[in-house]
DNA sequence: AAGCATGGATTACAACTGTAATCTTAACAC
DNA sequence: GTGTTAAGATTACAGTTGTAATCCATGCTT
């Protein structure tokens, strides 16, 4: 499979933009974490920067702006942050850690029932 | 509750040692990390002292060697690096991160059958 | 045409990380 | 007691991250 790069947790949240809208000027970038966080508007074009070197992100000129978009998928990324969580915490072992989330965490009835139906859908 | 340090990638490693073997000498950790990795001893060294500074191991001399052993429990960690890793890649939705494991990956029916054990259990 | 505004590019800078090597001090071997 | 060894302390050094500010070029205003 193919190398995703290491993302950080702030450009996370641009590549959440990203994900959910693109493409997308810096601008509307900004604009959309605007209610989220609190960095000023050049932090977020370092971050757009930062993700176009490694090859998080592409962009297009359009006129004077650029049209940033994603180059790897979300899918893909949260694979790759789960894997890595899961082998740092957990040394690897998925089921210690479902098991340790399902038992500390507490969930809705209704998040039980579908945890179930997952997992009755996952038997045969 | 209080204030977990931040514990990085390497140092979790040393510290996996410190929460099942401490206390325990430098050289008993580099020891014990030894088919794991291929730091150097003075890496150990280095990282021992990072996490005494941060607060994340203690120390008694015994005679010349220090005898290091953990200040944070291995639970408060993992319960930290849990929320965080959650917010960061799922928004904060413990439901929606559990079923996408347990979608995606490959349980044995007998990691099902304890999941829904769990399950079970949590419903009343 | 001249200047201002705005977008991206470049630079800043400290903290944290990964990965050690060197320095210093104290104990142990002779 | 004097040199060697070995433990921790200090220093190294580049890459990443968080968080911006400044620089430069180009298009819009008048």
């Amino acid at each position: 499979m193919k190398q995703i790069p290491q993302i950080s947790e702030t450009e996370w949240q641009v590549m959440k933009v990203l994900w959910s809208n693109s493409p997308a000027t810096a601008n509307q970038v900004i604009e959309n974490l605007a209610d989220s966080i609190t960095w000023k508007p050049k932090t977020v074009k370092t971050l757009l920067g930062r993700l176009v070197k490694k090859k998080a992100a592409g962009f297009e000129k359009d006129n004077r702006a650029y049209l940033y978009y994603p180059l790897v998928t979300e899918d893909e990324c949260v694979k790759a942050e789960s894997h890595s969580f899961l082998k740092r915490v957990y040394g690897g072992a998925l089921n210690l850690m479902l098991a340790s989330f399902l038992e500390a965490e507490k969930l809705s009835r209704e998040d039980i029932e579908e945890l179930k139906r997952i997992l009755d859908g996952k038997k045969d």
